[in-house]
DNA sequence: GCCTACGCCTAG
DNA sequence: TAGGCGTAGGCC
């Protein structure tokens, strides 16, 4: 029998399956979705069986075995494996890397060099021995003098030692270690050969013969009994008890946020949705669904409805939410519904926490899974339905390779498995509400919000004005009396920083030169904490300059707002007010995220002040009122999406004001009060800014009117880079449809990035059969040869931002 | 991607 | 001519 095996060695000539033959041994026992470990020339990696076959083209003597199974049963299965296959294709990406991606991280092999010694008689250089230190293995690294080199590779000339490469297994697995305690006859006359010295070995065996039989973690005993390590190991070489490293898994600090009400009556608006979801369910129909809910419409309680009855019968379900981090509130609540059948998968866990849910999904232990892009590969294999919470958030693509939207894959995971997708949103892409008025997707609609509350108010506050008026500071005269109302009032704030390309940079006053990077064509950003210019690109870090480097003036300081000077310029205005402030400083820790929103819900803090990462999934009855504090910083991104972005992260932190019983109100400042992106957002109506926004899309080409694949091209030398473009642009217009646009090759946004410059194609299309064949061969042409001259390529299709 | 064999080159 | 460096081609 013969295995066809991919190689974990991502290369374009090694991108296909290599036969292996199956020992004896092993017959019969390999299947597809197994990890193998194989020889691959003349060094061992891991490999995935793809198939098992009875016969091989290849002669006998060109096959190898197999050395070693990874896995006991399939870590894959067939589905995963035939949409690896899918995937690799449609991303343009390495078969092996489509598999990789489905896997958590901690399952990748990880390799290791060793020098192993062969003839120990034989080694007579004296620091090659003191290297080896009497061992007859060490791993390659210590050989690190250009001395030890030498004499390492005369050694292996001669076969005095080997080096050879070591497939390390992460094995994240979680050990503790169990004292089994022996039964009380036993222990009894212990006690009585003990000696009168003895007294902590004697203290401990009478704690033991109080709980004989039983079986106790390590840790746990030794702060029970009160004795020190010493005294019980002493204690398991006497026989008194057993110890046995157990298999457990790591259990994620759970944040219990103050509860949320389970509603026992649906609006008619969500009963129709989960009767059409579960329609389709039963009916074994893989329609995607468009719930398109307004902000505080219950779209989480129809996701747990459907699953419920999925459940029921004996299906599972995944659900994906943007960044689960940011969300606590549904996970908690997921975990309320359907509690320890629930896996929660997101970023925050550590790799060993990861792989533990990953194996209990494995294992069939749970039957829900909750969590971010990846979690759309669950090895489940009875999927019920899928869904996508915030469907809109550009999180769902991934920037590496392989570049998968976890829409498409959820679609083709639907497909194969006979069951419905709901993808839902506030605010919908624009792709997909164009797809649902096509009646490729069911569109379902929630216009209500659950409790009928009303909206909150949204108050656009010309910044313009307020400058001419002579205030200078961040906050508008009318959002600071609004602040100060809800302080007096014991209610919430929360203010909104949009961020984006909003960081602070260093400019001279007088001649108006700003701090770039030496190696990328872009601003060197401030951080505060440091005292210290960041590339955010490469890197690159320096000092804060004193003067300026073109004019000598000393007026030179950073510029730009950041929720440091928000949050100094609160405590000017409102001294008694307590500021949380939720950024990338304050949330590096691992549940410090979880523990701040924590913290705001048991209201021990008036404001809370943050980025993008409160725009959405907050649900805290006692927030009355939402301020942005500046609307545009998105709006003026060069980005054909930069209108549809604003709306949408207005709509959503506008929607975080009022959910429950009090009333809530927004105030939006903005330098561009006319833009329709914050008109209608202030009107919180999505159709009308669907029309708006597909009429501009239409009238310059874009998404959803036609496709686009964005071609990036970089090189150390402008020239180089500029001919390889040029060349890849004219290849493209060859092999494509003529009624295809190829745009470019043009300097990127940012043309230069850690000393490369940069150059990009665009091809946009609506109806291209010839678009995977023409990339691949392209690709193949930079694979084999244009990588060779130092030139990069990427191809992202769909992207999601063009830099 | 990594390894090696094989080419070419230079010092002696 | 041995040893050093660089690069093309194979890997089952």
């Amino acid at each position: 029998m013969f295995a066809e095996v991919i190689v974990d060695v991502a290369a374009y000539p090694i991108d296909r399956p290599f036969d292996y033959k199956i020992p004896e041994l092993f017959e019969g026992f390999v299947e597809p979705g197994m990890r193998v470990k194989v020889p691959f020339g003349p060094r061992k990696v891991v490999g995935y069986v793809v198939d098992v076959k009875g016969e091989s083209e290849l002669a006998e003597n060109k096959i190898k075995p197999l050395e070693e199974l990874i896995d006991f049963d399939a870590i894959l299965s067939p589905e995963l494996l035939e949409l690896s296959k899918w995937l690799a294709e449609d991303t343009l990406a390495y078969r092996i890397e489509a598999l990789q991606v489905m896997l958590p991280a901690a399952m990748r092999a990880k390799y290791e060099k060793f020098i192993q010694v062969e003839q120990l008689d034989a080694i007579t250089e004296p620091d090659f021995l003191t290297m080896l230190k009497g061992r007859d293995r060490v791993p390659l690294k210590y050989a690190d003098s250009p001395i030890l080199l030498k004499q390492l590779k005369a050694y292996v000339k001669s076969g005095a030692v080997q080096v050879d490469t070591l497939v390390k297994q992460q094995t994240a697995m979680k050990k503790v270690r169990m004292i089994h305690i022996v039964k009380a006859p036993i222990l009894e006359e212990l006690l009585n050969s003990l000696s009168k010295q003895a007294v902590k070995q004697r203290e401990l065996v009478t704690w033991m013969i109080g709980h004989a039989g039983e079986s106790i973690e390590a840790g746990k005993l030794l702060k029970d009994a009160g004795v020190s390590a010493t005294v019980l190991k002493t204690l398991i070489d006497k026989g008194a008890a057993h110890e046995k490293k157990v298999e457990v898994y790591r259990e994620p600090e759970v944040v219990q946020l103050r509860e949320t009400a389970v509603p026992t009556r649906l609006t008619s608006y969500q009963q129709y949705a989960v009767d059409e979801v579960l329609h389709a369910f039963h009916k074994k129909q893989d329609t995607t669904f468009l719930l398109h809910g307004i902000t505080g419409s219950g779209k989480t309680e129809v996701y747990l409805r459907t699953i419920e009855e999925v459940l029921s019968k004996g299906q599972e379900a995944i659900v994906l939410v943007p960044e689960i981090s940011l969300t606590p509130q549904m996970t908690s609540r997921f975990k309320e519904r359907f509690g320890d059948q629930v896996a929660v998968m997101h970023s925050a866990l550590s790799a060993g926490e990861k792989y533990d849910e990953w194996r209990r999904i494995h294992r069939k232990e749970v039957k829900v899974v909750v969590g971010a892009r990846s979690a759309i590969f669950a090895p489940f294999e009875k999927l019920g339905i899928i869904i996508l919470d915030e469907e809109h958030e550009s999180t769902y693509k991934q920037e590496d390779l392989p570049r998968y939207h976890a829409r498409d894959v959820a679609i083709w995971r639907a497909n194969y498995n006979g069951c419905p997708v709901v993808l839902g949103s506030a605010t919908p892409a624009l792709e997909s509400y164009a797809r649902a008025s096509k009646g490729v997707y069911q569109l379902l609609e929630l216009p209500k919000r659950a409790k009928e509350q009303a909206l909150p108010t949204v108050n656009i506050v010309d910044m313009r004005a307020e400058l001419q008026e002579g205030n200078r500071s961040m906050f508008s005269v009318s959002l600071a009396e609004a602040i100060r109302e809800r302080l007096d009032r014991h209610e919430q704030t929360v203010l909104f920083l949009n961020k984006r390309g909003f960081s602070s940079f260093v400019l001279c006053r007088d001649c108006g030169t700003t701090i770039q990077c030496p190696n990328c064509d872009i601003s060197l950003t401030y951080h505060r904490a440091t005292e210290n210019l960041k590339c955010h690109y490469c890197g690159h870090e320096e000092r804060v300059p004193t003067i300026c480097p073109e004019c000598e003036s000393e007026h030179i300081r950073f510029f730009g707002t950041g929720t440091q000077k928000a949050e100094e310029e609160i405590a000017k205005l409102f001294p008694e007010a307590r500021v949380l402030r939720m950024d990338v400083d304050t949330t590096r820790q691992k549940g410090s995220h979880a523990r701040l929103l924590q913290k705001f819900s048991e209201g021990q803090a008036d404001i809370l002040l943050g980025t993008q990462m409160i725009a959405k999934g907050l649900d805290f009855p006692n927030i009355t009122l939402v301020g942005v504090l500046a609307a545009d910083t998105t709006l003026h991104l060069a980005d054909f999406r930069a209108a549809e972005k604003t709306f949408q992260l207005l709509t959503q932190v506008s929607g975080r004001a009022g959910r429950h019983d009090l009333a809530g109100e927004v105030f939006v400042q903005t330098y561009t009060p006319e833009h329709y992106a914050i008109e209608l957002a202030k009107a919180q109506v999505y159709e009308p800014f669907y029309h708006m926004e597909m009429s501009s899309r239409k009238q310059f080409g874009y998404p959803p009117f036609f496709y686009i694949v964005n071609i990036q091209f970089s090189h150390e030398e402008l020239m180089k880079v500029v001919d390889y473009a040029e060349k890849a642009a004219r290849f493209l217009a060859e092999g494509l449809s003529p009624e295809s646009v190829i745009i470019g090759p043009t300097a990127s946004a940012i043309s230069r990035v850690n000393n490369r410059y940069r150059y990009q194609c665009l091809i946009k299309y609506k109806k291209e059969p010839k678009l995977t064949e023409t990339l691949q061969a392209l690709i193949r042409f930079y694979r084999t040869d244009w990588i060779k001259d130092g030139l990069q390529l990427s191809v992202d299709k769909s992207p999601v931002v063009i830099y």
